[in-house]
RNA sequence: GGCGAGGUAGCUCAGUUGGUUAGAGCGUCGGAUUCAUAACCCGGAGGUCACGGGUUCAACUCCCGUCCUCGCUACCA
């Protein structure tokens, strides 16, 4: 790794085919990754910057289901959006793929019978539910049944939607398969593991010669790999008829698991740009391979996916993994099914030519280190005061002057004096320092000191006074002019990864090209005489009023997505089924925490005839202190049952609203403990 | 509860081989200016560096403890 690097192979996080991409993703992971993509070409090294839509998995398959079409009429649908709005936004890959194409399925398969081949995954044949009407294999999620735990009728078969409870299948009480409705059967079936513990050495290592990588990273990578329990085996197929087939004889109706084949989609995707020059890419040691993800997948980039390439072998192993924080919308978690977000094609819709504003801001406050929030409020200001006022208007200042006094020709400077060998000093020096801060991924810091070169603009031109000095010094005027065309265009080179849609014009009116990075640590851009003409300004402000209607439609829209969110009701029982219940009122006596968990309270309530031990779920709602003396409704005649080793005899009735705040079912204080419910 | 990350000016952040008056951008206040989209330029105010101990001649920086935020994990109405 300490090689010279001849190639870059630049990835971004495939991004999952079942719904738009928001401005937490572009801010997490498509905007570090095409400003760092950008950069390197402009430094004309080789690389390849590859991305495509992740197309598979059962979620996408639920979400065909419900809206009863076929998973491949969502993933076109979905990778289409995805597809133009990352485009219209600038994001500049080499290739956008996905996951559902040929090549993809050939390559993942052929991955996945080498590990076969090398004896790297491990068969294991497990109990699973069948849908004797469908004819296949049910997927967790396509199970439901009553929650062993709270009785919830519609449990998923991996987690009680009710109670939140991680379940597996087989623990639901009267499971109906999702798809028929029928009863499943248990059936045996047979799927592939890649066992980690082996590994885990050879991870460590790998992990511990990055020390330099950002500390989320490599702190999370640390503490998986040193939790007590090991690295558990995966498996690394599913029983479901949409995904990759796993390719072995044995395995009919059997697909490769969606995070084992999506990470193979960045290979997928070279080879389909390269043919077989991919090899080069991912194979050579002399290849730098950068991951840009968010936190979200730090695990599987830096365990998994290099897990995986090992045990196939002949790999070269991810080199960076600058993993970004969350995005946070106001103050609050963006989050797709309350509709609280800020969709990118909506905002091309609706900010039309302004591209280059969301860039700014998205990677000026980009969580890099730590959660980070955007407001549409910060959005106006950092428009407002930075792009228009700083970097456009400077940027205007030089165009106005050069046509007003020059017809738009730049000058021929006379002496230059310390003043102007100091800015040009500054000029000729921007690459270096802006490099510096790119080559560490500190984009933040990177567009700062790229909007230096504006701010230095602006002073000289405070400082200098042209429009004074043009009256009776029209030789000083001159140099000055000269000395602010060169600054413009420094600026117009340095913007481009970062602003590509300004840079683009201002280079048009300046007669510029993009220049190559490592032509651009001069103090001459542009010789007297050239023309410099002016297009308009490069921003514009943006007014209350248009932040107002943003933030009306994100109430707006979040409301509609909360509105008919009712659990629906549950299947019919017959009065007898209630009668099974025996609910008594009580009255809770003492609270205290549980302790080694943060979510339990051991609670003793008296019933009357008798005092229990419940231990209730409650603790991030209450604090124990508060609790005595309240009367509650009991579910008394539920099975005990042991959780973190208290026997709780009984059950709490809460009431929950849609933002899971939890309340207790009233009672009158007159009701003696005891009384029945019913 | 365990593990990881973070808690520095109104806002967003930088600052660790410990060392002079803790920095930047934006905001705010005052001044100056008019080439420029009332923009630009100069200056001021503003910080118990989450809190409490400890080590040291010296701590934002190291150690111990506590609190808060986020994530993973356990546990859960």
């Amino acid at each position: 790794m300490s090689t010279d690097i001849s190639r870059y192979t630049i990835t971004a996080a495939l991004p999952y085919a079942n719904g738009p991409v928001h401005i937490g993703h572009l801010a997490g992971c498509y905007l570090p990754s095409d400003i760092y993509a950008r950069y390197q070409r402009k430094q004309g090294r080789e690389l390849i910057f590859v991305c495509g839509t992740d197309e598979h998995g059962a979620a996408i398959n639920m979400k065909a289901q419900a809206e009863g079409v076929q998973p491949k009429e969502i993933v076109d649908k979905y990778h289409a959006i995805i597809r133009d709005s990352l485009k219209d936004i600038g994001i500049s890959f080499d290739i956008f793929s996905r996951t559902s194409n040929e090549t993809h399925h050939k390559t993942a398969q052929e991955f996945f019978k080498e590990m076969y081949k090398n004896g790297s995954l491990e068969e294991k044949t497990t109990a699973q539910y069948y849908d004797p009407q469908a004819g296949q294999f049910l997927a967790d999620r396509f199970i439901m049944g009553e929650c062993p735990n709270c009785h919830f009728a519609e449990a998923y078969g991996d987690q009680c939607e009710n109670c939140g409870t991680s379940l597996s299948p087989t623990e639901l009480i009267s499971p109906k398969s999702r798809l028929s409705g029928a009863a499943p059967e248990l059936k045996e079936t047979k799927h592939w593991f890649l066992p980690l513990d082996h590994l885990s050495d050879k991870i460590k290592s790998y992990i511990q010669s990055h020390k330099d990588w950002k500390p989320n990273v490599y702190g999370q990578c640390m503490s998986w790999l040193e939790s007590k329990d090991g690295l558990q085996a995966r498996s690394m197929t599913r029983d479901l008829d949409w995904g990759i087939p796993v390719p072995l004889d044995d395995a009919e109706g059997k697909v490769l698991y969606v995070w084992f084949d999506a990470p193979i989609g960045y290979i997928s995707a070279t080879k389909e740009l390269l043919g077989d020059a991919w090899v080069d890419y991912w194979k050579k040691d002399d290849t730098k391979l950068v991951h840009f993800i968010g936190k979200d997948n730090i695990v599987f980039h830096c365990i998994t996916f290099p897990a995986m390439l090992m045990e196939h072998g002949g790999f070269h192993l991810a080199d960076e993994v600058p993993a970004n924080e969350f995005l946070n919308l106001e103050g609050k978690k963006i989050s797709t099914s309350r509709n609280w977000a800020v969709w990118l094609h909506e905002y091309l819709e609706d900010f039309k030519g302004q591209e280059d504003v969301l860039r700014y801001v998205l990677t000026a406050t980009a969580p890099e280190s730590k959660d980070n929030d955007f407001t549409w409020l910060d959005f106006q200001t950092r428009n407002n005061s930075e792009l228009v006022a700083i970097l456009g208007n400077f940027v205007n200042r030089v165009q106005v002057l050069m046509q007003k006094y020059y017809d738009g020709a730049i000058p021929a400077a006379s002496k230059l004096e310390t003043v102007d060998e100091e800015a040009l000093t500054e000029v000729a020096a921007a690459p270096t320092t802006i490099e510096e801060s790119l080559e560490k991924y500190r984009f933040r810091e990177a567009l700062s000191r790229m909007m230096s070169l504006a701010r230095l603009g602006n002073k000289y031109l405070a400082d200098q006074e042209p429009w004074k000095r043009i009256k009776d010094q029209p030789q000083r005027t001159a140099t000055i002019m000269y000395v602010a065309a060169q600054i413009t265009a420094q600026l117009s080179q340095m913007m481009e990864p970062f602003l590509p849609f300004s840079a683009a014009k201002l280079q048009e009116d300046l007669g510029m090209e993009n220049w190559a990075w490592s032509e651009c640590s001069r103090k001459e851009f542009l010789a007297p005489g050239s023309k410099i003409a002016s297009s308009g300004h490069l921003f514009s402000k943006v007014e209350d009023k248009i932040i107002e209607a943003q933030k009306d439609k994100l109430e707006a829209m979040a409301k509609a997505a909360q509105g008919p969110s009712y659990e629906p009701v549950k299947d019919e029982i017959q009065f007898e089924d209630f009668t099974k219940l025996d609910l008594r009122v009580g009255t809770i006596v003492s609270a205290q925490k549980v302790k080694k968990a943060n979510k339990l309270l051991h609670l003793e309530v008296d019933l009357g005839f008798e005092t229990r031990t419940i231990v209730s779920g409650i603790a991030e709602h209450f604090s124990p202190e508060e609790l005595p003396g309240t009367k509650v409704s009991v579910v008394a005649n539920l099975a005990p049952r042991k959780l973190r080793g208290v026997m709780s005899q009984g059950m709490i009735l809460m009431a929950e609203d849609s933002d899971g705040k939890l309340t207790f079912t009233s009672v009158p204080e007159s009701m003696p403990n005891g009384s029945i419910i019913r």
